[in-house]
RNA sequence: GCCGGGAUGGCGGAAUUGGUAGACGCAGCGGACUCAAAAUCCGCCGCCAGCGAUGGUGUGGGGGUUCGAGUCCCCCUCCCGGCACCA
C-alpha cells in the first residue's frame, strides 16, 4: 500500500470493484429492513454541474449510511432526457435532439461513475426510449378513459414571426428570444389532467407527511390555495348591456359586499368581448392586453390599467347600478375571471379606483379601531365621489391616538377583518356573522352562495414541441379524439428529423402525423402535440423497481419498495415537481399499481448551488450568456468583482445576478477539473463541509485544499499508526480486566464516544453534514496531539481510527474503503456496521460552570458533578472577577442553569 | 405583485430546547525545518481602547419580551427560490 496519499491510483481500483463484484446491486430478497433513496434524475445537459455533484453526494451519503446502519439499500439513477434544450441545440448546431441527448447521457454517466456513487446501475432508464414513455401513453389512455384528461383551450405565448409557441423563459421583456417580435397571447386547444379532482386528497395528504419540510408544505398548502367565499350574482344591467343574465364573481370576503363599487373582468371575459363590438377604444384597449407574455409574473407586475365599458350591472343586495371596468390584473384562468372590487378594503382595487377615480366606499372598521364621532357614521352612507370626497369617515384607535381615513393613502389595517358599518341591516355585524348573512340573503334572492375554491388549476399536458412523449390520441373527422388502442402502443416520436425553431417538427412529417381511425378506419391525423416534460419525472420513481418489466407500467416489485424512504432534490421544485409526483401517485394507485398513498416519506430539500451570470446584450434584446470558465474577472479593492472580460476577445461583458448554476444562464461550474485534480473524495468531502445541505451556496473552490489536507493527513496518521504495528482496538465489550486509562486517554475516549453519538445524529435526524465532517476533523487534531506511545494508547488510538474510518464513509468512500484492510487486516469496510456507543466513556466527574454578572460573563468555575445549589453559589460568589463586578452588592437572585451557568442578579 | 426562505469575523460556516457567540475549515500573520522553495509541523487571528492586566463593543437595520436573545415577537432593508411552457 502507498505511503502516500493517491487518490488518482486508489479511486479506480476500488470503483471497479464495486463494478465488477455488484456491490450496490439490490434485489427484494432480503431480511434487513428495505431502504430506498432516490435522488432527483438530472436533466442530461451535457456536464454535470456542481448541483448535481452536491444533490448525488447528499444521496450517497445518506445511502451509504443507512447500510452502515443495516438496511437493505436501494439507490437509482436515470435521466430525465425530453425536454426544451435538446431542440435548442438542435437550432444552434444542427445535430438531432436524440443523438445529442444519447451523447451527453453518454459523458454524464461517467462522470457520475467516476464520484463513486453506490448507485444500482442495472436499474437505470431514460425517458426519452419508447419503453419507458410507453407505459405513460397507456397509463393517459386510462385516465382518458377515467374522464380524468380532458381538452380545452388555453393562452400560450405565440411568437408571430416563427410561428411557434414559446415558453415563458423564451419571452424576454416581452419579446420572443430568437426572432425578437413582440408576443401576444392566443388560445390554442390542449389536454388538461383532473388534478383539481385531488386537490382535497392532496392538500390534507401534506398533514401526514411528517418528514417533509415545513417550508415544502406550506408552499404547496398557498398553492393548492383552499379558501371559503361566497359566490356572488350580479344580474346584467338590460338597459346598458341588452341581454339578460348574470356577472359571477368569488370572493373571500362577502362581508365587504356593500363597499362594492365596480366590478372588474378580464380582457378575455364574455362581457368584454360583448361590449368591445360598440366600443372601438375598448376593443383596442382588449387587444392591448393580448400583448405581451402569459406569465404571472408578467402579469401581476406590470402596471395596472383599465378602461369603463359602459355596462353596468346590478348590486345584488341594495340594486345599486355598478360599472364594468376590463382590468388587466384580473386574471381569466382564476376563478369566473371577473372580481368584485371593493376599493376601501383590497389594496389593489384602491390603488386602481385611485388611479381611475372611481368610488371608495368604507364599510368596515378593523377591530384596533372605532369611528372618531358618531355624527359620521351617518355622513358615510353617502358614496365618495373619487378621492377628492372620501375624507369621511375617520378612524380612531382604540389603543392610541392615531386617526386615520381613506384620504392619506392606504394602510394595511383596512384590509383586516372587523365590524361592519353602512351597510344597512348588517351593521354591527363581525365577519363571521355577516358571512353567514349575508351568503343566506344571496341563497334567498338566487344570486349566490357558499362556495369553496382552490387556487390550483388543472395541469395542461399538451406541448407544442418535438422532444417529447407523443400524445396517443387520433383526431378523426367522424368520431372525434380517439385513443390509440393498447395494442398499437407505443406510440414513436421519430428521432430523425430537422428542428428549425419554427413550428413543430412532427405537425410537419406526414410520415408521423398520417393515419387511419382505429375506431372507422378512414383517413385520420394523429395529435402531433408532446406531453410536458413534468409528465415523465412524476412516475420514474416508481418505475425504477420495475425498471425492465416489459408487460405492465409496474408490477409486485414496486409494492415492496414504494414508499421512496428519503427523497433528495431542490428547493426549487418544492411545488410543480413535487405536487405532480404526488398527483401521479395516487393516480396510479387507483389505477391499482400501488398500495401507498404518497411517494416519499422523507424529503430533503437541498438549498442552490448558485454562481454569477455573465451575458451580452444585443440591441434587438437578444443576450449571450457566458460561463464563468470562459470570463477573466477583475476585483475591486474589496474584493468584490468590479469588471469581467471575454477570455476569447478581451471585450467586456455584463455581471449579472449570482443565480442557480442553470444551462439557459450558462453559469454551471463542472466539477470534472476538481476530480482530475483532487479526486472523488476531496471533491465530496469538499462539497458536504461548505454548507448544511439545505441552504444555498454561492459557489467557491476556496477551502477545497483544506479537504485534501485534511484526507491527506488522516491518511498518513493511519499509515504512520499502521507501520508501528497490529493491535486490536480498545474494547470496552471485553467486560472487566481494563488497565485503567490515563486522563487523556480517558479524555480522548470521552471525545471519541461524544462524536459517534453526535456524527449518528448528524447524518440521521440532522442531516448536517458539515457538523459531521468537523467532529471527525477534531478528533483527527486530538490523535495528533495525544502524546503517548504505549500499547494501551496504541489500542485506544485504533478504536478511535477504525471508528472515524466507519464514520467517514458515507462521505470518503474510497480513501476508507483503501485504509480498512490496512488497519483491520482480513476485514473490510463492506462488512462493518455503525460504531456502538460506550455510554461509560461519556460520563464526567467534574463540570464547568460560566459565572454571569448580570447577563454578562466573568468568569468560570469548575464544580463536582453532584454538587448542589448551595455549594455552586458559594464558588460563584468567591470568584475574584465576580467579587470585583459586585462592588459589594448583594444580589437580588442567582440563576443556576444546570451544568452549563450560573447568573447572579444585582 | 403574490408565496416560501436567507443575512453571524477578511471568507465558508458552528452555536441542536432562550444559557460561554465565532467550533471546524479557508485566507492572513509569526515561528520551526530547508542552501532555497514547496510540502509538513507549532503558535496567533471579530472590532475598538490599552504595553499589559483588563474594559467596552459585536450576529443586516430599528424597536420589544426576558435575569439572559444569533435564537422569541413587531416593523424595515437587501439577497435567493417559485409563480403553472426551464428542469
Amino acid at each position: 500500500m502507498h505511503t502516500q496519499y493517491s487518490p488518482q491510483n486508489i479511486e479506480p481500483v476500488i470503483q471497479q470493484r464495486w463494478e465488477d463484484q455488484h456491490t450496490f446491486h439490490v434485489d427484494e430478497n432480503s431480511s434487513q429492513p428495505k431502504y430506498y433513496c432516490l435522488s432527483m434524475f438530472p436533466y442530461p445537459s451535457g456536464k454535470l454541474h456542481m448541483g448535481h455533484v452536491r444533490n448525488y453526494t447528499i444521496g450517497d451519503v445518506l445511502a451509504r449510511f443507512h447500510r452502515l446502519q443495516g438496511f437493505h439499500v436501494m439507490q437509482p439513477m436515470g435521466w430525465d432526457a425530453f425536454g426544451l434544450p435538446a431542440e435548442n441545440a438542435a437550432i444552434k448546431h444542427g445535430v438531432p435532439p436524440a443523438a445529442w441527448t444519447y451523447d451527453n447521457i453518454a459523458h454524464m454517466r461517467n462522470q457520475l461513475k467516476r464520484l463513486g456513487l453506490s448507485i444500482d446501475w442495472q436499474r437505470e432508464l431514460a425517458t426519452c426510449k419508447p419503453d419507458y414513455y410507453r407505459w405513460e401513453q397507456w397509463l393517459f389512455t386510462e385516465l382518458f378513459k377515467k374522464g380524468l384528461i380532458y381538452r380545452k383551450s388555453a393562452m400560450v405565448n405565440w411568437d408571430p414571426v416563427d410561428h411557434t409557441v414559446l415558453a415563458n423563459e423564451q419571452v424576454i421583456d416581452g419579446r420572443g428570444w430568437r426572432s425578437g417580435a413582440l408576443i401576444e397571447k392566443r388560445e390554442i386547444p390542449m389536454y388538461y389532467m383532473r388534478i383539481t379532482a385531488y386537490a382535497e386528497e392532496l392538500l390534507s395528504g401534506l398533514d401526514h407527511l411528517p418528514h417533509w419540510p415545513e417550508q415544502v408544505k406550506t408552499m404547496q398548502r398557498n398553492w393548492i390555495g383552499k379558501s371559503h367565499g361566497c359566490e356572488v350574482h350580479f344580474p346584467y344591467d338590460s338597459d346598458s348591456i341588452g341581454l339578460e343574465g348574470v356577472l359571477k364573481v368569488y370572493t373571500t370576503r362577502p362581508d365587504t359586499l356593500m363597499g362594492v363599487t365596480y366590478v372588474a373582468v378580464a380582457a378575455g371575459h364574455p362581457l368584454a368581448t360583448h361590449a368591445a363590438q360598440q366600443h372601438p377604444q375598448l376593443a383596442e384597449f382588449i387587444a392591448a392586453c393580448q400583448r405581451g407574455s402569459v406569465a404571472e409574473a408578467d402579469v401581476a407586475t406590470q402596471a395596472k390599467l383599465g378602461m369603463d365599458t359602459g355596462l353596468f350591472v346590478i348590486h345584488p343586495l341594495n340594486g345599486e347600478k355598478l360599472p364594468v371596468w376590463v382590468a388587466n390584473y384580473v386574471l381569466m384562468a382564476y376563478g369566473e375571471g371577473a372580481v368584485m372590487a371593493v376599493p376601501a378594503h383590497d389594496e389593489r382595487d384602491f390603488e386602481f379606483a385611485q388611479k381611475y377615480k372611481l368610488c371608495v366606499k368604507p364599510v368596515i372598521i378593523p377591530g384596533d379601531y372605532q369611528l372618531a364621532s358618531e355624527s359620521l357614521l351617518n355622513d358615510s352612507n353617502a358614496l365618495f365621489d373619487g378621492l377628492e370626497n372620501i375624507s369621511r369617515p375617520a378612524l380612531h384607535g382604540i389603543n392610541s391616538n392615531q386617526v386615520i381615513d381613506w384620504t392619506h393613502g392606504w394602510q394595511s389595517c383596512f384590509a383586516e377583518r372587523g365590524t361592519l358599518f353602512a351597510s344597512g341591516v348588517y351593521d354591527g355585524m363581525n365577519f363571521d356573522t355577516a358571512f353567514d348573512a349575508i351568503s343566506n340573503e344571496l341563497v334567498v334572492h338566487q344570486l349566490g352562495g357558499k362556495r369553496t375554491q382552490f387556487r390550483l388549476r388543472d395541469w395542461g399536458i399538451s406541448r407544442q414541441r418535438y422532444w417529447g412523449c407523443p400524445i396517443p390520441i387520433i383526431h378523426c373527422e367522424y368520431c372525434g379524439d380517439v385513443l390509440v388502442p393498447a395494442q398499437d402502443l407505443p406510440v414513436i416520436l421519430p428521432e430523425d428529423v430537422v428542428v428549425t425553431g419554427a413550428g413543430s417538427p412532427l405537425a410537419q412529417s406526414p410520415d408521423f402525423y398520417a393515419c387511419t381511425c382505429p375506431n372507422c378506419g378512414r383517413d385520420a391525423r394523429r395529435e402531433t402535440d408532446t406531453m410536458d416534460t413534468f409528465v415523465e419525472s412524476s412516475w420514474y420513481y416508481a418505475r425504477y423497481a420495475s425498471h425492465d418489466c416489459g408487460t405492465a407500467m409496474l408490477d409486485e416489485r414496486a409494492k415492496y419498495w414504494l414508499p421512496v424512504d428519503q427523497y433528495i432534490g431542490g428547493i426549487e421544485h418544492a411545488i410543480l415537481h413535487l405536487l405532480y409526483a404526488r398527483f401521479f401517485h395516487k393516480l396510479m394507485r387507483d389505477q391499482g399499481l400501488l398500495h401507498c398513498d404518497e411517494p416519499f416519506s422523507r424529503l430533503l430539500t437541498q438549498g442552490m448551488v448558485i454562481a454569477p451570470t455573465f451575458h451580452r446584450e444585443y440591441p434587438d434584446g437578444k443576450k449571450d450568456w457566458y460561463s464563468p470558465a470562459e470570463i477573466e474577472l477583475s476585483n475591486d479593492e474589496r474584493g468584490r468583482p468590479a469588471s469581467a472580460v471575454l477570455k476569447a476577445d478581451g471585450a467586456p461583458v455584463s455581471i449579472g445576478n449570482i443565480e442557480k448554476m442553470s444551462k439557459s444562464r450558462n453559469n454551471g461550474v463542472d466539477p470534472q477539473t476538481l476530480i482530475d485534480q483532487y479526486g472523488a473524495d476531496t471533491a465530496r468531502l469538499f462539497m458536504m463541509f461548505a454548507a448544511p445541505p439545505e441552504q444555498s451556496l454561492e459557489w467557491s473552490d476556496a477551502g477545497v485544499e483544506g479537504a485534501y489536507r485534511f484526507l491527506r493527513r488522516l491518511w498518513h496518521f493511519c499509515m504512520e499508526h499502521i507501520h508501528a504495528g497490529t493491535v486490536t482496538a480498545w474494547s470496552f465489550q471485553d467486560g472487566a480486566a481494563h488497565t485503567p486509562l490515563s486522563e487523556p486517554l480517558k479524555t480522548l475516549r470521552r471525545q471519541l464516544h461524544n462524536a459517534i453519538k453526535k456524527i449518528g445524529d448528524d447524518y440521521s435526524r440532522r442531516q448536517t453534514f458539515n457538523t459531521a465532517i468537523a467532529s471527525i476533523m477534531e478528533l483527527l487534531n486530538s490523535l495528533h496531539r495525544l502524546d503517548d506511545h504505549s500499547l494501551l494508547a496504541r489500542q485506544v488510538v485504533q478504536e478511535a481510527l477504525e471508528a472515524m474510518l466507519i464514520m467517514l464513509s458515507p462521505i470518503a468512500p474510497h480513501l476508507c474503503t483503501a485504509l480498512w484492510p490496512e488497519l483491520c487486516p482480513d476485514s473490510s469496510l463492506e462488512s462493518q456496521c455503525w460504531p456502538i456507543i460506550d455510554e461509560t466513556a461519556l460520563q464526567q466527574d467534574t463540570l464547568k460552570l460560566m459565572v454571569q454578572v448580570n447577563g454578562k460573563l466573568r468568569g468560570e468555575i469548575c464544580m463536582d458533578r453532584n454538587a448542589v445549589q448551595a455549594d455552586i453559589e458559594r464558588e460563584a460568589l468567591a470568584e475574584p472577577s465576580v467579587i470585583k463586578h459586585l462592588s459589594g452588592q448583594q444580589p437580588k437572585k442567582i440563576i443556576i442553569v444546570p451544568g452549563r451557568l450560573v447568573n447572579i442578579v444585582l
